[in-house]
DNA sequence: TACAATTTTCACAAATTACTGAAAATTCAG
DNA sequence: CTGAATTTTCAGTAATTTGTGAAAATTGTA
């Protein structure tokens, strides 16, 4: 498969971002080809795409799995497998919040937890403590928030997001309107 | 400087998270030590704390420096540079939502605008710019959300954390409630 | 200004991570 | 059940990233 230019140099640019994510260049520029194709690709025709080996192709479809960003699809007389991104960017956006979550705070979380439980030693431990309950508390907030992110509709996260400025303002206001 | 076996821990774990975070191990663990410090430090006992050369710290302060996490001090009487981290930990949050979109969001937004720009060759780039286009607005309202995030006081900002599962009965009503 | 203290830079070395081809494992049509 | 098609694994290598010590640059005080 070839791409044309302007995928090009799309899937050049994600490639680079890639390694900002926690992903790397190779998953980027794959969910990138993936992500900008409207019919489901191939294994062979990525790999021929970005020009890299079938078994990094392999590799990165397995890791996109893992992140929930791809879905698995069959061609009726082909027994090749096909892949392609959920069509709602709203999804893609939810799935990449949540995992990133999974994988930058829970763990995190836990550890925190488990500091908590100790018994300080000295002042520069009760110190550190206090600090590590602020942290504590604020990654199970945002927790919180990307729970509720993920049973949200696109459309109720769309009206959400467009909030933007108004946010301050409904906050300023919204005792009066959780009385109900 | 010696560093407590709790410390110890939450500096190692740290580390390990630093490499999902765009940073990296080292920066990770200079970073956790010098928050979970009361006092501020300078290079030479960070290098200590670590077991790390003291080039590296130097390195390492100033990628911490150019994310905006570290403040920079003098100490009456003596010559060496001190840091420590913001007393406030909404403050390090919001610091590093907003660095990270700088590095995540920015470069990216301002590909998918040029990519937009350019006439479609065919059908597949005609698709292509269509995903371009969800992509670049809702990455748009991100950083609108950043924004203002970046302008609100500890306090508020807060307060919409807490808010937690209360925000999908507050988008119920908004509307009302933008109303005044 | 001189110079000692301190910080930064940088070329190289060490460590880590990513990629490949070959071989093994799996899948499924006949 | 067989075997060809397809996917996955993995050991070795390549590429990238990170860390170090020595030297250069900067800073501030006497």
């Amino acid at each position: 498969m070839k791409i044309t230019p302007m995928t090009q140099s799309l899937v050049l640019h994600f490639g680079e971002m890639g390694s900002r994510w926690g992903l790397n260049r190779t998953l980027g520029q794959m969910y990138a080809v993936i992500v900008l194709t409207e019919i489901p690709l191939n294994a062979d025709q990525i790999s021929e795409a970005l020009q890299i080996s079938r078994s990094n192709v392999s590799m990165g479809l397995k890791e996109l799995k893992s992140w929930n960003l791809i879905k698995l699809q069959h061609i009726p007389g082909d027994r090749k497998e096909y892949f392609s991104a959920p069509s709602d960017i709203w999804d893609i956006a939810r799935t990449l919040v949540v995992e990133r979550r999974k994988r930058e705070l829970d763990p995190t979380l836990s550890t925190l937890r488990d500091a908590l439980m100790e018994q300080p030693s000295n002042e520069s431990d009760e110190y550190a403590q206090m600090r590590v309950k602020q942290m504590h508390d604020l990654m199970e907030m945002v927790t919180l928030w990307t729970n509720e992110m993920q049973g949200m509709s696109s459309e109720k996260l769309s009206a959400l997001l467009k909030l933007g400025e108004g946010i301050s303002k409904i906050l300023d206001v919204k005792d009066k309107l959780l009385l109900r």
